[in-house]
RNA sequence: GCGAAUGUAGCACAAUGGAUAGUGUAGUAGCCUCCGAAGCUAUUGAUCCGGGUUCGACUCCCGGCAUUCGCACCA
């Protein structure tokens, strides 16, 4: 038999089979099987020590009891015992053999992952941003987060349904019609609609500022004015509602091509918008269930048992779910998307990917939805915020280019591609300009991508270009140039990587062989640990690493050698390197190549 | 004032309470007549401070310090 995709959890459940033989099991054992350091062994159980400890035993002596009754999994491990009582289990190199002979292609790969959210369906906000303005490097990373999750999600076995929270509503676009009234350039408009947007708006809210406007009278009147504007659209006056929709299609259009490069396609673009009329329910039901209460004028939540959100706090923080003046506000229609995914899309799970700023709101959302689906008796999915860090100039500031204005997403992104060719063509000047520039699309994008995914979305996180955008070391090109190595290989070699001739292959010998295959049947612990968190920093580590240790494999051990029973054998490591390698990086949301 | 996140080598990061705290970059010394040197091998260098819990603490708790951020009608 061999070994299943999940090695860690094979021996997870063989060791809670043991313990329960021995009784430990209803005294609340508990195996810890974790990876190992590789002077130790592949996989290691820790959790005779704590059991021991807590059961005034000798943990060596139980360690050693549980060792003894494990000769299933003898088959496959080497067993040792070592310190106070870690049990240590090497894969004999006939069960690596077995794992790399099973698992032969992505598809194979994603069966045995699909097991942590199996018929589940989960909704994922992300991206998220406000139309008629362009997206800028702040931007960046809730989208590259947010499609990691929903590929982790969807490789685990979930229905991902992948919704942008578009900030479509609100006060900004009584003045944004306003400005487009008086100073639209038609012509502008056409060329780069999101450009023209966004002067725009700016002029709209410069001529709307009381405080700041060196005529505050004139600027108040026209602020009076704006907000007519914004009456009207609300009331559903069809030019202002046409012009709306339009400002809001050219917005989608310009986020898409965006969206495009990064490989991001959503199944909903369901902004605010969208719950403009569903907000009546949410304070029916939260003044129904006495949730909610009158404060000042509004309607607002307070969280009594929460030392901050309590009305006794000393400055209370309380949830507004309808402003004074009758207007929702992001509370509410944040409180009318849970029940909406909740009831409509049958989430067992919905994640929001924001920066962290965002924590207190939706810590209150999530106590408010807790709440209010308990008193109304509806189905309670997981609530997430994936949080990540800010993202600042180099003096922990708010990011600013010289001239005053904020990074465009879309500059960071040419740059990165440009960077890139300039590095193709003197590295393979050679290939064809058509490829070349294909490349750079793939290198310097995915660069980019993977800068950020690389570390733990909780940090805030200094914007530097050469940091973003460097080719060496920890990064995308290094992963992608492993994978376009052992594709070589094949070329070289006159094979089809979709079906290596390794039947037969013999289980791996040389330390640099050994080391890569118990890299690759560790994958499975990668992807469980980055869904489990949703931190895809994990995986990023993972494949790191996995591509070191293809590259020292690559540097020691020669491939395509006349012996046939070396060559298949290490043909088997490429191929599953290959496979592991690309299902990685396309988790992460980047594209892999055939050579570069 | 209350609260949150962060604090690890010169710089940038990792470490699901576990064994000798890992990597990248920069520095140093090597490796291309041999499957792609965008690579490989070796090496220098670090847990903010003070207590505590634990067999074991970068990790958990308490108290400081520093940085960033949030705290009533913007989202």
């Amino acid at each position: 038999m061999s070994l299943p995709f999940d090695v860690a959890a094979h021996l997870d459940a063989s060791l809670r089979s043991i313990a329960d033989e021995l009784g430990l099991m209803a005294r609340g054992f508990d195996p810890e099987v974790r990876v190992a350091d590789p002077a130790h062994g592949d996989f290691q159980a820790n959790g005779a020590l704590a059991f021991a400890k807590r059961e005034k035993q000798n943990p060596r002596a139980l360690a050693q009891q549980i060792v003894d009754r494990a000769g299933t999994l003898q088959a496959d491990f080497e067993l040792s015992l070592a310190g106070p009582g870690f049990i240590n289990f090497r894969l004999k190199p006939t069960a690596l053999l077995s794992w790399l002979v099973a698992h032969d292609s992505e598809q194979h790969l994603q069966a045995g992952a699909a097991r942590a959210h199996a018929g589940q369906t989960w909704v994922v906000d992300y991206s998220s941003p406000n139309t008629a303005k362009q997206m800028h490097v702040g931007h960046l990373r809730s989208a590259v987060i947010g499609e990691a999750i929903c590929r982790l999600l969807a490789f685990t076995g979930a229905t991902v349904i992948r919704d942008n929270h578009l900030g479509d509503w609100g006060t900004q676009f009584g003045k944004l019609i306003y400005a487009y009234q008086r100073w639209v350039d038609e012509a502008a408009l056409a060329a780069d609609p999101i450009e023209e947007l966004e002067r725009l708006y700016k002029l709209g809210q410069a001529a709307t500022d009381p405080e700041k406007s060196p005529e505050p009278v004139k600027a108040a009147h026209e602020l009076e004015i704006a907000r007519a504007e914004l009456v009207k659209l609300q009331n559903g006056d069809p030019q202002s509602v046409a012009l709306w929709k339009k400002f809001s299609d050219v917005s989608l259009a310009a986020f898409q091509q965006i969206y495009d490069r990064l490989g991001i396609r959503f199944d909903h673009n369901l902004g605010e918008s969208f719950y403009n009329d569903k907000v009546d329910r949410v304070y029916r039901e939260l003044t129904e269930t006495r949730l909610a209460e009158d404060s000042a004028g509004a309607l607002v939540v307070f969280h009594d048992e929460h030392p901050r959100f309590s009305r006794n706090a000393e400055r209370p923080n309380p949830f507004m779910v309808r402003k004074a003046d009758g207007a929702s506000g992001y509370a509410s229609t944040d409180l009318a998307t849970a029940l909406y995914r909740t009831e409509h899309f049958r989430a067992d799970g919905i994640v929001v990917v924001t920066d962290f700023r965002q924590g207190d709101h939706f810590e209150q959302l999530f106590l408010t939805v807790k709440k209010w689906f308990a008193a109304k008796n509806y189905r309670l999915p997981e609530l997430h915020h994936v949080t990540f860090g800010a993202v600042t100039a180099e003096d922990g500031k708010a990011l600013k280019t010289r001239d005053g204005g904020v990074i465009k997403l879309k500059a960071l992104l040419d740059e990165a591609e440009e960077r890139a060719y300039v590095l193709v063509t003197e590295k393979s000047p050679d290939l064809p300009e058509a490829e070349r520039r294909d490349i750079a699309r793939a290198v310097g994008i995915g660069a980019v991508q993977y800068a950020d995914l690389c570390q733990n979305r909780s940090s805030n996180y200094v914007f530097a270009w050469d940091k973003m955008l460097s080719l060496d070391g920890n990064t995308a090109p290094y992963l992608l140039y492993a994978v376009a190595r052992v594709r070589s290989i094949f070329r070289k070699a006159g094979l089809d990587p979709a079906a290596p001739p390794v039947a037969g292959a013999s289980a791996p010998e040389t330390p640099q062989e050994l080391a890569l295959a118990r890299k690759l049947v560790q994958f499975a612990d990668a992807v469980r640990l980055a869904t489990a968190q949703l931190r895809p920093h994990f995986l990023c580590l993972y494949l790191f690493e996995l591509a070191g240790a293809y590259s020292a494999f690559y540097a020691a051990d020669k491939v395509i050698v006349d012996d046939p029973a070396v060559r298949a054998r290490r043909l088997l490591l490429c191929h599953r390197a290959l496979i592991v390698l690309e299902t990685g990086l396309h988790l992460l949301g980047l594209r892999t190549l055939e050579r570069m």
